[in-house]
DNA sequence: TTGAAAGCGCTAACAT
DNA sequence: ATGTTAGCGCTTTCAA
């Protein structure tokens, strides 16, 4: 700025001021300093701007688990273009389902001072964020809840899904319902794997284990957890599938057996239309869930002060598959 | 960091010593200094570091079409991934095929000093980027080539790939192949349509104009545009779609119909083991397009300065779909 | 081993 | 309408 200064034969504030398109200046300098700037290649420093204007660094730091997981990169499209209407960029990191990790993270977004966090917690304490949404850093939740943090936070409704699927399975007669689940470690799950068993109660049938299958992490594992299943004794009459993975899984191994046992999955998934048998989805609106935690952050971000809110969105059961 | 010096007794210098790890600090000092940070919950300002060291920044930028496409998050997520093995954040942000918004972000990218960018570009002149590679910042392309501007480039032999799906056609005896693109202002699907091209002359078979769908730029368009070609005079009897969208348009029309036309899609997708016929799919490695980009980038940022590469990636043939 | 002072590139506050 | 000075929070340089 100060050879733009010297080459223009201004002072550095009116670089300053051109730069800024703040009022008073005359035409003529506007004009001498622009072309000063061109012919050097000029460009603004962002970061001393910052530094000095304490100001908004303009950008949101974005944490989630796998940015190649569809659901995932959903979010981190549409946070990316909310932040794109604020003018502001958006730095995206993935955890890994490490809390470790996302502590690193955060506290490296932290201190980059950006200007809000939307985080999909993998960790159960982020008290260490106090000190950071005390000092005016607003934090959104999305998809989990934070542990020992009180801050907005928006949630599917995991537990009513489960409950809704489970009960058109029983509706359709089914009282021996195989259920699929990756890990219990995680808080969806545990939501999914508690709806589902809360239904099966209401609905007068025992929670029996061996129609119970953990640690699918794959859709290879759900195949092969399928075929363990309708090997056995009194095999299951249908599948409860706890994400979109093992659904793949278990249409997969369906089909291998000309078998139309009836399944329901939660979590939709793109081509879930084009799958070889019908089956059901419980399903939710992830744009909607990413839009409204990202709405809340810049809200925070202009300056509202209320108290934090938990926003809880719907599921829907949806008929998939080729008849 | 005033405030923590105060606290703890000593100047300033020993606690930037202490945050950085740097030597020569007594044990006795590193204590009180630490626990002043915890206590006073100190972070490091990491712009203003980065403002006097006028050291990196840590921070790369990707510059992609669209963060919810599976190819781009993929990218995305090899990026993010690499990132953080060099302790490197990664802004993200979409230019949605729009040259402008584009120059704009990376306008934006440079004057917050990322140490380098990794761009899929929209545009087709990319010399306003001279100045920035010219003061140092390393710039790789992926996917598509930069105008205007020598710089480490990343492609798939679409071409190529065009000419084996087509040649494979014509072994199996067609000679009328629908042909399905989106549209031919995207350098891929220009160098696609170029390889079908060469493919049918080097077959000895005109082009016919009524066999080419272009504008298709979603399935239920493609599914129209197979409908059409399959009603008029002389139909096609195997079509070529030049990207994963339409071919899942393709297959959902030709499954309608019952009809087992034969299909070779450019681009594979997640669920193509599962759709409901077979078909060829001209697949490629995404991540390795992703990973040899990033990694030459970072070679870049590391100080390496020989003269730019074009690197181009092949493709395969493979068999998808339940037969 | 420790500290004082200068300065990174910019903007805020205050002259002129 | 324009310029001067101080200082954002840190690191570099150099002195003690």
């Amino acid at each position: 700025m100060v050879d733009v200064a010297r080459h223009a034969g201004v002072s550095i504030k009116t670089v300053s001021r051109v730069i800024n398109n703040e009022p008073n200046v005359q035409q003529q300098l506007i004009d001498r300093v622009l072309a000063s700037v061109a012919e050097l290649g000029f460009r603004r420093n962002h970061l001393a701007r910052t530094l000095r204007s304490g100001q908004s660094t303009a950008t949101i730091g974005l944490i989630i688990e796998d940015l190649a997981n569809p659901f995932y990169s959903t979010i981190a499209a549409i946070a990316a273009e909310a932040a794109a209407q604020h003018e502001t960029l958006l730095i995206t990191a993935s955890s890994e389902e490490d809390p470790q990790r996302e502590q690193q993270l955060l506290r490296d977004l932290c201190s980059r001072r950006v200007d809000g966090l939307l985080v999909v917690p993998a960790g159960y304490d982020h008290s260490y964020l106090r000190p950071e949404v005390e000092m005016g850093t607003p934090v959104v939740f999305l998809d989990r809840p934070a542990g020992g943090l009180l801050a907005d936070t928006v949630l599917l409704d995991n537990r009513g899904g489960a409950q809704a699927g489970v009960r058109r399975l029983v509706e359709h007669g089914h009282r021996r319902i195989g259920i699929l689940l990756d890990s219990v470690a995680v808080y969806t799950m545990r939501e999914r794997v508690g709806g589902a068993q809360e239904a099966l109660a209401a609905a007068g049938i025992g929670y029996d284990e061996r129609l119970v299958a953990e640690g699918v992490h794959d859709p290879d594992t759900a195949a092969a957890a399928v075929a363990g299943m309708l090997a056995a004794d009194e095999p299951p009459t249908a599948f409860f599938s706890l994400n979109n993975r093992i659904t793949v899984g278990v249409l997969q191994e369906l089909w291998r057996r000309k078998s139309q046992v009836e399944v329901v999955g939660f979590d939709d998934f793109e081509l879930s239309f084009l799958m070889p048998q019908r089956f059901t989805v419980v399903s939710y609106d992830t744009r909607q869930l990413a839009r409204t935690a990202v709405d809340l952050l810049f809200q925070r971000i202009a300056g509202e002060r209320s108290w934090p809110r938990t926003v809880t969105l719907p599921t829907t059961l949806v008929e998939r598959g080729l008849s």
